[in-house]
DNA sequence: CGGTTTTGACCGGCGC
DNA sequence: GCGCCGGTCAAAACCG
């Protein structure tokens, strides 16, 4: 596995949905395993960000709307994906976990998201970027590409989100630059860019056509600044500044990290899988940061140990 | 009025 | 070479 691979895997997750009718922190808290490290019940943004916050200061911290939500579920690079698993990149092992679906809707989705997508833009990539555009704009011909220039591959990675509503707030402003009709499928996708000045970050929602509940957040690239602080609840406060700051060098932001970790320790035959992923991946996550991903070498830095394993 | 969303056109890669 | 398709652009519409 190259090192590219290692970095471009996508991890579907999937959450519950929050009605906005619901309490924070009750509904939305899901089960996961029996893990004698962890909380029995881990929400979404707890795994999100691996901390031993409750739902409630993560969701204001994260600006998370009643549509954000939990998520469970995992990654991939996907190459081999089928149509019912969840190829699950093992960075760690150089190997491959199969995911067995336990929710034929998921995995379904997550292969959908993780391959297709990943095909599509293995080929491509162009990065459009606003500075590109910079001299003039000649109608849509401006694509000042440099010839043979190849585009970078972004890190990416994608999570499957239980919820009714398209795009989940995850406590970056986006702005939406196009749409498209997906293939196969009623629900068209959705392309977002940061709109934050430089931050090429850019990100793709879809909703699952055969479970119509589960939304497929794409992101690619990593954010090069903090979260706004103009977020509900304001991030930065309850934060870190080593975690809402992630140095560009260090791979995706923080809580895209954590994403990016949980996957590999999944096994088969986890019904809630996802779920219990989650909460035994909190230490793994070290070795992850370890053994696999150097360039992850600054992970400590944004995120400290509290955060990397659960204080009791 | 500035920022965001919508939406049809355009671009470029890929397969045939 | 052509058509398909995913991704992006950008003008217009929309919104607070």
């Amino acid at each position: 596995m190259s090192d590219h691979e290692f970095r471009d895997f996508y991890y579907h997750a999937s959450a519950f949905h929050n009605d906005h009718q619901r309490s924070v922190g009750e509904t939305d808290m899901y089960r996961v395993s029996s893990s004698p490290v962890d909380p029995s019940y881990m929400s979404f943004t707890d795994c999100l960000h691996s901390t031993s916050m409750d739902y409630g200061s993560l969701e204001k911290a994260f600006g998370l709307s009643p549509s954000s939500s939990e998520v469970f579920s995992s990654v991939e690079g996907c190459n081999q994906t089928t149509e019912q698993q969840v190829v699950v990149g093992d960075l760690g092992n150089n190997t491959s976990e199969v995911m067995t679906n336990p929710n034929s809707s998921i995995s379904s989705s997550s292969s959908e998201a993780g391959c297709e997508e990943d095909s599509d833009k293995s080929k491509k990539d162009r990065q459009p970027k606003a500075s590109e555009d910079g001299g003039e704009s000649s109608k849509k011909g401006n694509k000042a590409k440099k010839k043979g220039e190849k585009k970078q591959k972004e890190p990416r990675f994608a999570f499957m989100t239980k919820s009714e509503v398209d795009h989940l707030e995850d406590g970056y402003r986006w702005r939406k630059y196009g749409q498209k009709a997906v293939k196969n499928s009623p629900y068209p996708r959705s392309y977002y860019r940061c709109t934050t000045q430089k931050c090429t970050v850019k990100k793709r929602v879809e909703r699952s056509f055969q479970d119509p509940s589960i939304v497929i957040t794409t992101y690619e690239g990593q954010h090069n600044h903090p979260l706004p602080t103009t977020l509900r609840g304001s991030a930065a406060a309850l934060f870190p500044p080593s975690l809402l700051t992630p140095s560009p060098l260090a791979g995706p932001s923080f809580q895209h990290e954590l994403f990016m970790q949980m996957p590999h320790y999944m096994t088969n035959n986890q019904a809630s899988g996802a779920v219990s992923m989650f909460a035994e991946n909190f230490s793994p996550f070290q070795q992850y940061h370890h053994h696999q991903v150097p360039d992850y070498g600054l992970l400590h830095d944004m995120v400290p140990s509290r955060f990397l394993k659960h204080e009791p």
